[in-house]
DNA sequence: TTTACTACTATGCATTGCATGGTATTAAAA
DNA sequence: TTTTAATACCATGCAATGCATAGTAGTAAA
């Protein structure tokens, strides 16, 4: 009968943006690990390791994780605009901050035993 | 005015499985690169890597894969049991299996440097 | 014939990255 | 003062994928 479904996907050729799903989560509580931060500067330190994240992309994160409880914020006055939402973890934020630095290690330990067992056939 | 959009999710508490999107191409490819297999086995040789995969997300991705003309199958009998699909990379396969190797050691590179660069806080 | 096992197929949901467009506040320019 | 630009935050909808669930069908054993 030979059926067709699974559509084919369009962009996205290199497959980059399936991969950073989720890790965008470590990555940004990772950040505000280190101090309290409002989304432009998330942005910057991200873009630092050559991570790019766009509006689109970390207004609803934020939101997500503040709806959850792993984020709270307070407004700021700004010196060169209007004021800024700074976000800051909450003791539940560190505790998902571990599990997902968990996860994450995991995971590359996984794909590294994989790759490397198949790693002469790739090269 | 405090909108409150951005739902909360339900399960996957550590975010493994978001995690793993876009992995499990790169892993799958990763295995047919050594041989032809038919799905049992590559949901075999994943598990030994500690990826667990279960049929309603391998023969998806098979059937995609194969749609874009990744992969490429043929049946096979079986002595214990219906014949099975053995399936093998197309040279267009081999070529995804290198860019999607590429993008994942960058992605590694970037978190790595995120989570170092904040590991004191994490620890 | 019935049962159990193996293998493949189909459908629908939940989640997330992101494109797009919008609103509001502040400061500088005209 | 009014206009413009820059900064910052918000809302909506789509695309893609992991997976739960249920179904079909061929083979072999009871």
């Amino acid at each position: 009968m030979e059926t067709e479904n699974a559509k084919t996907p369009k962009n996205d050729p290199a497959g980059q943006a399936q991969m950073r799903k989720g890790v965008l989560e470590l990555c940004i509580l990772c950040v505000l690990s280190e101090k309290d931060a409002y989304p432009s500067e998330i942005i910057e330190a991200m873009k630092d390791s050559k991570l790019i994240v766009v509006e689109g992309t970390l207004y609803p994160l934020l939101m997500r994780l503040k709806n959850e409880g792993r984020l709270a914020y307070e407004w700021k006055e700004s010196t060169s605009g209007p004021p800024r939402k700074y976000y800051k973890l909450t003791p539940s934020g560190k505790e998902l901050l571990q599990e997902l630095y968990s996860s994450w290690n995991e995971l590359v330990g996984s794909v590294d035993q994989i790759v490397k067992k198949y790693s002469s056939h790739i090269l």
